[in-house]
DNA sequence: GGTTCAAAAATTGGCGCCAAAATGTTTGCA
DNA sequence: TGCAAACATTTTGGCGCCAATTTTTGAACC
């Protein structure tokens, strides 16, 4: 609404990706330009651009003259995509370590809060927002950018955390818990139990005390 | 290549995204449409179409009603994409050395003795398809496609090899012989030698033999 | 001779229309 | 009543034109 271009079409992927990611549309769906149209309020040929973006990116598949679908990931994608996650978060947590201040810790503890109070009170996209911002404040306390960049897109790309991830109410508070003793890690500025803990997070394992503290990603299928 | 518009544009976004790699367009320059249309006789939209794309792999950005030029990373963030490379490739070894067969050693030392011949034959551009080819053909004894696919974005979003890093015939041909140095790493299953191979290699740093073998990413920039 | 302003040429970018393809529906026939 | 074929509707996708903006060229003026 802004300019002209480039930040409306930017926008608007990002509008569809995170209605996609949030569950609005499941996979499978056929994603008619009509209704996506009506929906955002754009110009068909915005959203046949967005939609071109949208399947670079892997999140949409196209089909010629046929249309554009959500793209549901098979088991293996998903937990390769994880596995993807694993090594770059835990390769980044000496970094972040080394760069941490107090004021970071408070925003994440407000942060994790906030996705704590949304457990009861919020809703499910709230939920998903909430947890977004939890991990972008912690991921960007890495100084790479573009390891930040590549962790955000993989997120972006794997199962959506609403729809698969948190199937139960446990699962999600559990996830709640979990984010708290990250910013108790990075307190204590224990790499080893930060990596440990991250990649059950990510994995969405339960986690285990006798699991060797270094993650490698070994057989990935 | 056998239906309508997909594959179409598809080559075009890979043939633009490899000139550019390869260097016929040099950072800085401004893709017209016209020019683009001619050279790859295609139509202006599916230039357009191809631009949005490349602007969205950061390999070109986008200027409102000015055009799309290509991108010049700047050095940080070169070596920000180089040590998430690291990364992922390091973490990848376990997996390669756990999969390797001796078909894979004999294509490897085929690839890897064809750069050398092109080193002294071959133009530039085959220079950086044969490098390409060896890298590729290593890297997918990984298992994890999806790791395979993130490195070779990256790998394209990087700085261009003919461009910025193989600026001496005896840096390509120390390229050259480090590949037959991780095959030989390979063929001894010795995951350490590999590691760090392959992190000097993509640093494009002289081998430290003193170097730990584990490589932390540490301080990105 | 250099600078500034204006007109012209070139380039980008948006919008709409229409053809091709696919889907859904109705109708006719066995 | 069930199946199949033709028709109608919906949807995708390509093509082209024209407006808006920028760059370049040229000329006049200081």
């Amino acid at each position: 609404m802004t300019s002209k271009t480039d930040p409306v079409s930017e926008s608007l992927v990002d509008m569809m990706a995170r209605d996609i990611q949030a569950g609005v549309f499941t996979p499978g769906t056929w994603l008619k330009q009509i209704d996506l149209e009506k929906r955002y309020s754009a110009t068909r040929m915005d959203v046949r651009r967005a939609l071109d973006q949208l399947a670079l990116k892997r999140l949409v598949r196209h089909v010629p003259n046929k249309g554009y679908h959500v793209h549901a990931l098979d088991d293996r994608q998903a937990s390769e995509i994880r596995d993807v996650r694993v090594i770059l978060e835990t390769a980044a947590v000496d970094s972040m370590i080394d760069n941490i201040r107090d004021t970071d810790l408070e925003d994440l503890r407000k942060l994790a809060t906030r996705f704590n109070d949304l457990i009861l009170t919020g809703t499910i996209l709230e939920q998903y927002e909430a947890n977004i911002a939890f991990h972008m404040r912690l991921l960007t306390l890495c100084p790479n950018q573009e390891l930040v960049n590549v962790v955000t897109e993989l997120r972006g790309r794997g199962p959506s955390a609403p729809a698969s991830q948190w199937k139960t109410r446990a699962r999600v508070e559990q996830s709640g818990r979990e984010h708290l003793m990250m910013i108790d890690a990075l307190e204590a500025r224990d790499a080893s139990a930060l990596r440990r803990i991250l990649t059950a997070h990510i994995r969405q394992t339960a986690l285990a005390e006798s699991l060797e503290v270094q993650p490698s990603q070994r057989k990935s299928g």
